[in-house]
DNA sequence: CGCTGCGTTGAGACTACTCAATATCCGTGG
DNA sequence: CCACGGATATTGAGTAGTCTCAACGCAGCG
């Protein structure tokens, strides 16, 4: 089990107790719900395999896409401390999960203060991730929105190995990437075009190819130390 | 010292354990930086008196407030296990700030599981708040987000009995407000002209007052459980 | 072979932006 | 007490970016 990147720093030992805490593994179809808003909440998920994403609804039914996951994710560790899910998890593609029950999330607070401090960073990265989205649905345009959050998956997925070269597996629909960047499906579709039409930027089927990784991460003005995926220092 | 709403869930030890973490109290003045992005850091910020805010800025000047802080919050408390700073924090009022070192933070978090949960959630309640306005941004109109964000800060106002009755005290400018809406100055002026118009909300110098607390929540479709102010439930 | 879901295209409308001018408020100094 | 400067708020007019609605294409699949 990988803990998003962050495995260097938790050692053999710490490993093996988050291991432990695992409860089951559960396989999901796609596009699926995991967790309702408001659901009752006593255990945590764990992605192991597939991508999942975590949304906000609208009562006519506009929904916004608040997080997109990728395997190593814990996708809701934030309802532990939390006791509360104030927003639904979905399948993107089929999963793997691993379910920690919150009573041992509770055990190793009280037992691996370190192993604690590293489960608290995972749900600190998905706020800066959460940020940066703000920061562009506020003062980005669609297209600089868009290019930021490729250069954002491709950084994600190549610290867990996910990357072919600038080639990686993009299995959201285009309607899924529209409630992500927070715009229509028409005009992300047209988004879309305008990077392929400038060479930046390849996306067949499921597989999405950066072609110019410096013009993309220009106009996206993309600095990934926010992703906080270097080793700590300490 | 009060740690937002969650008082309630400390015991009087733990509070003595918060209180004694504090290594400083220092006055600032509005609109100024507390901590810039990118600074190197090993302290957070409990913000005792007066309102901050954190932002993010593009190279071209376009800013977007992330967080409003007011008393009783930790302004940068995810400095703590992320060790390093994505954004910058501001005064936007004169500000009584306590300085936590981020050692004695380890501290806590070797010795009390439970409060060490509770600044956790702290994190938290941010990260919820901030999926709120990432929907808003992404899927309101700039008068609902603009509603949403006076139901937001009355019931947090209120839970440190900041309001008078369905008034308070809103220090920002506009030029502020649009910045954490995400529109234009200009814009933000003439949606806040709308909620006047049509008698849901009242704002003259720096107080506002809902006039119309069901129209305001009804157009906002706002629903406070995010916010985790209720008594934890164990 | 005809659904059904997804992607693409076009045309027109609307929200929010830009630029620019003017108004108002408030603190400061004469 | 008034004049002034600077920041903030307001207004207007034209524009850009994004949305809406609607049609059509294409592919996978029962």
């Amino acid at each position: 089990m990988k803990m998003r990147a962050r495995d260097q720093t938790l050692s053999a030992e710490e490993n093996a107790v988050l291991r432990e805490a695992v409860a089951d593994v559960v396989q999901f179809e796609a596009d699926r719900d995991i967790v309702r808003e408001h659901d009752r909440c006593d255990q945590s998920h764990l992605l192991m395999h597939g991508w999942a994403c975590r949304y906000l609804t609208l009562a006519d039914g506009r929904r916004q896409i608040v997080a997109l996951h990728l395997p190593g994710d814990f996708v809701d560790l934030h309802s532990f401390p939390f006791k509360r899910m104030d927003h639904s998890v979905a399948t993107l593609t089929p999963c793997a999960i691993a379910v920690v029950p919150h009573e041992r999330l509770k055990r190793i607070t009280e037992t691996q203060p370190h192993l604690t401090r590293v489960l608290w960073l995972s749900t600190l990265i998905d706020a800066a991730i959460l940020r940066q989205w703000m920061l562009g649905a506020g003062r980005r345009s669609a297209v600089e929105r868009a290019a930021h959050l490729f250069c954002e998956i491709f950084v994600r997925l190549r610290t867990i190995e996910a990357v072919d070269g600038a080639r990686f597996a993009f299995p959201l629909t285009q309607l899924e990437l529209a409630d992500t960047l927070g715009v229509t499906p028409v005009h992300t579709n047209r988004v879309i075009q305008g990077l392929k039409r400038s060479e930046v930027l390849s996306w067949r089927g499921q597989v999405v190819e950066i072609l110019d990784p410096q013009r993309l991460g220009r106009m996206a003005e993309f600095d990934p130390t926010y992703l906080a995926l270097e080793p700590e220092r300490r």
